[in-house]
RNA sequence: GGAAGCGUGGCAGAGCGGCCGAAUGCACUCGCCUUGAAAGCGAGAGACCCGCAAGGGUUCGGGGGUUCGAAUCCCUCCGCUUCCGCCA
């Protein structure tokens, strides 16, 4: 959420650079209402100053002037109840406008509103050189005995995945790796979250009000609780309402969670395999920060995703990507694309981005300096990684001519095999 | 699910319907002292909103009510604690 006086001014330049991710800015529209709310707070703090002032005169009144006296007052009554009733319309009008303008994209993004938009940063490992036509990852999982789609769909219905033996235990070792790593080496604390989380904790990391249709909504009695789709949101809320010194920051955060997305809109697209699930298991990591410093920090975040993929030997690019492209929330993202031989291209698997204070000022986050004074932090989250799409990656760039598929040596620790053979 | 109790500032903890935005302690900030730190001494400081400012308003779990006036009285909701039941 912005701060409407931020989107008013000229200096922010906020129709034009709304316009990039194609949101229309109706200034007139915020001027009014911002105006009016304001308009209708100042009058009802006048009449309420003179109530109080009134109440106090009251018991000091004499006999005769006291009727008067209380008649004012009660008058007074009626006006500040009005203007409180205005405020309060003119309040939930202007929240309701303002909850749903999206984020500022940074200039320094690509113009366009698609990936075919988005900016080569940088390209990491080789893509293997093949000599046999390769397998897709569900061939592969099928053929290896590590994966059961059909006898998902029945539990389920479609989008969802059932691991078996080897690829369970691969699930649970590339999870373990992901958190080991960024606890032990890039300094985040790990957390257990709820995966279920109020519509107040779904709207302050953006999510809701606009993107309802995204998420998996349980209703039980007259609890209402919402799926979450990514850690993110459980994370980055544990700070909400709270105000943070800015010397204990920057906070590092990540969990390992499973991710509920309802995919509505992307009928079609990734049908086949654990590309695009109903649920999914991922690491997320989360970083809260000085405001000042989100730049330099999402490049250190960038980093810890990388390092992942590193460890890994997993064959990446990172794209920064389209003004029009990022999320509702973001103000920059880069993507992280792995590479996937049976499509012969690069796939999402992270997306890295910063917030800005956005997400901090739906959720309250606040920061208070040295000095007293105070502001937003800002906030920052990237994959680190997804599960599934990290074991796709593993299997498709680890496969071998004999269809077995070798390990990333990093994992073998946490695997206690180095290679998967296909079951006869 | 049943019974009882409790919800005050970052924490602890006072608070007669007007003199309470709220005592006190701790924590905090800034000085002094010290080679440095601790201790000690002094000073300061809640948060949010409107306003260029002066200033004004709101805020004692949330909402509603009584009253000229409520942290203080009433209703209601929520949360927490304890006991019982049930349960992983």
């Amino acid at each position: 959420m912005h701060d409407p006086r931020v989107l008013l001014d000229p200096a922010t330049d906020a129709v034009r650079r709304l316009a990039r991710r194609g949101y229309h800015l109706d200034l007139a529209q915020l001027e009014k209402l911002l105006g009016g709310r304001n308009a209708a707070i100042q009058r009802g703090d006048e009449a309420r100053a003179e109530s109080k002032r009134i109440a106090s005169a009251v018991k000091n009144a004499s006999p005769e002037e006291r009727p008067a006296l209380v008649e004012r007052a009660r008058e007074l009554k009626s006006t500040v109840a009005a203007a409180e009733e205005e405020h309060k319309t003119l309040e939930a009008e202007l929240q309701d406008f303002l909850l749903g303008v999206p984020n500022l994209p940074a200039d320094e993004l690509p113009d366009g509103s698609s990936d075919d938009d988005a900016e080569l940063v940088r390209t990491w490992g080789e893509p293997a050189q093949l000599d046999f036509a390769p397998l897709d990852h569900v061939d592969l999982g099928e053929k290896l005995g590590i994966l059961d789609l059909p006898r998902a769909t029945k539990l389920s219905g479609p989008r969802f995945a059932v691991l078996r033996g080897q690829g369970a235990a691969l699930e649970r070792a590339i999870g373990r790796f992901f958190l080991d790593l960024h606890t032990r080496r890039h300094g985040y604390t790990e957390f257990s979250v709820p995966t279920l989380v109020t519509r107040a904790t779904m709207t302050g990391t953006g999510q809701l009000p606009k993107f309802e249709q995204d998420l998996f909504r349980t209703e039980v009695a007259d609890r209402e609780l919402f799926l979450i789709p990514t850690a993110e949101v459980p994370l980055t809320n544990l700070h909400a309402r709270e105000t943070l010194p800015l010397t204990e920051l920057p906070l590092a955060y990540t969990a390992q969670t499973p991710c509920f997305r309802s995919e509505a809109g992307s009928y079609g697209r990734d049908t086949r395999g654990l590309i695009r699930l109903h649920e999914f298991s991922k690491v997320e990591l989360v970083r809260i920060v000085d405001a000042e410093r989100s730049r330099e920090e999402l490049e250190i975040l960038l980093g810890h995703a990388e390092a992942v993929l590193q460890e890994l030997g997993l064959a990446y690019r990172v794209v920064k990507l389209a003004a029009g492209d990022i999320g509702f929330s973001a103000e920059f993202t880069y993507d992280i694309e792995v590479w996937l031989p049976s499509q012969g291209r690069y796939r999402e698997i992270s997306s890295v981005s910063d917030f800005g204070t956005f997400q901090a000022r739906r959720a309250g986050i606040r920061t208070r300096a040295k000095d007293g004074s105070r502001g937003f932090a800002a906030t920052l989250n990237g994959s680190g990684l997804p599960v599934g799409r990290t074991l796709v990656a593993i299997l498709e760039q680890g496969q071998q001519a004999d269809g077995s598929v070798r390990i990333p040596e990093a994992l073998v620790p946490y695997t206690g095999f180095d290679v998967l053979h296909p079951e006869q």
